[in-house]
DNA sequence: TCATTTTGTCCTTTATAGTGGACATCGCTC
DNA sequence: GAGCGATGTCCACTATAAAGGACAAAATGA
């Protein structure tokens, strides 16, 4: 009722799935591997009989959900994908805020500008404007990417309990990309300190050579629903990333509703 | 097979309806309406049990493709399609270019260019780039449109007999929005005097003040797959807008696939 | 060349999900 | 307060769709 929690990747090994399931299974499988996928790996994916998804994706494709990509058996999302994801920018009042800042905030600064969320127990990259600077490691927009590897993520479970934060992320996202692994009490830590602060940086932690800035955009009731986000090469001068966080800590309340209060 | 009709909103109005086709249904629904829409009022407009309605729409809140909007009942496209659209537009080659194209047009003419296709039997936006002039009278991204009411529409059909073309196109889709209609005859040959031309020029068709330009963006086969557009006051001068034209010309034609030869 | 895997389609079976009611709550208006 | 429509939930029934094979054809590799 009041969680911004839904998990995709939740498993259910029922012996008989339902369609819509299968559908919803089929394009969450599609986002994470973020790649154009042949039926039968499709099915090894999820489980599922390959006659089922031979169905249900002749269906996507007819609704234009889905798309036969070029000449070899692959298939990814289709036009009618595009059209509802527009729909749902253009229509939610708080994502068209953030994507004007996100146009500001790189115009103005040069740097890569992003606004991140959560998505079921992982982070997502939800936009991005890419900074005319050279420096471009980004993560892909829809890219499911561990809690723990981001500035962001230390902002975004702000509202739990260390116990509610270590039972909410799985216990492998905790292990870096380069092996290393961030302590539980660290990272608690880490999520108090940032809530102080009112925003958070990252040195080389999802990769060795980039720096996160990230700012949260909270609710009414002061929970952040989202973070902006810099990303810096991380030699760039301690004064300069000081100054940017301060610039997305300042758009990011913009962008947050009052706390209760007026209405 | 090598059709690039798919009509979403073919009515077959068996008793039993499979989840997956309402899935479809309901996104569709929500896409023509544009809007939030009541859970009670989808039904009505796609004729489902309410009860069914229920169940879907929840499964589908749950999986982030729909999400309740604000207090009152009513759901829209969610996080997870926005997703999903931007992964569509990030892997397709064609939009990607075509994005890159309105981005250079829009900036170098302060016109409004757009990225039009078919979907089914209408004409929708699919990309648009408000130009910095004042003038914007803008279709919104995904809403379908009567073909004949566009300049666009006079290129899509290209490939098309003139049988074909007006089986194609719904009876009442040649009455123009303020009442005129469009003669058949009249449309058949303004597509073949388009196709000759390289682009189309409409002045004061699906509303008084708008002149809209167009030229094609065709595949191998030379089958016009989408548009470039620009919208201008009707008023514009006639070079200015032979002039636009020529610029939508060489750009449609750069993304344009080599006809059959090479490969 | 033959062996092996993958692909796309088709068919039968049976668990199950979409129906279409009923029902209790609301929020209206008169 | 009565009357009315809309809302959200629940339940029993049965048409149907997901399953799980089988099959031919194509692709792959040895």
């Amino acid at each position: 009722m009041d969680a911004i929690i839904n998990r995709p990747g939740s498993k259910r090994a029922r012996e008989r799935q339902n369609g819509i399931d299968r559908v919803i299974e089929i394009l969450d499988a599609l986002l994470r591997t973020h790649t154009p996928t042949k039926i039968g790996d499709l099915a090894k994916q999820i489980g599922a009989p390959r006659s089922t998804l031979y169905s249900i994706t002749n269906r996507l494709i007819d609704a234009g959900i889905l798309e036969a990509v070029g000449d070899e058996g692959t298939v990814y999302f289709g036009q009618a994908a595009h059209l509802y994801g527009r729909a749902y920018a253009d229509a939610n009042p708080l994502h068209r805020r953030c994507r004007e800042a996100l146009d500001r905030l790189a115009m103005q600064t040069n740097a890569t500008a992003q606004l991140c969320a959560l998505r079921g127990n992982k982070y997502v990259v939800v936009d991005t404007r890419d900074g005319s600077g050279v420096f471009r490691i980004t993560t892909d927009i829809g890219v499911e990417v561990p809690i723990p590897w981001t500035a962001s993520g230390r902002l975004l479970l702000d509202h739990l309990s260390a116990a509610e934060i270590l039972d909410f992320i799985p216990e492998e996202d905790f292990k870096l990309p380069d092996g290393r692994v961030v302590e539980a009490n660290t990272f608690v830590a880490d999520i108090a300190k940032a809530r102080a602060e009112g925003g958070c940086i990252t040195n080389g932690l999802s990769d060795r050579f980039t720096c996160c800035l990230a700012a949260p955009i909270r609710d009414r009731r002061g929970i952040a629903v989202a973070t902006l986000c810099f990303i810096v090469p991380i030699d760039s001068a301690p004064e300069l990333k000081r100054q940017l966080l301060d610039r997305l800590i300042e758009s990011a309340q913009e962008l947050s509703d009052r706390p209760v209060s007026s209405q």
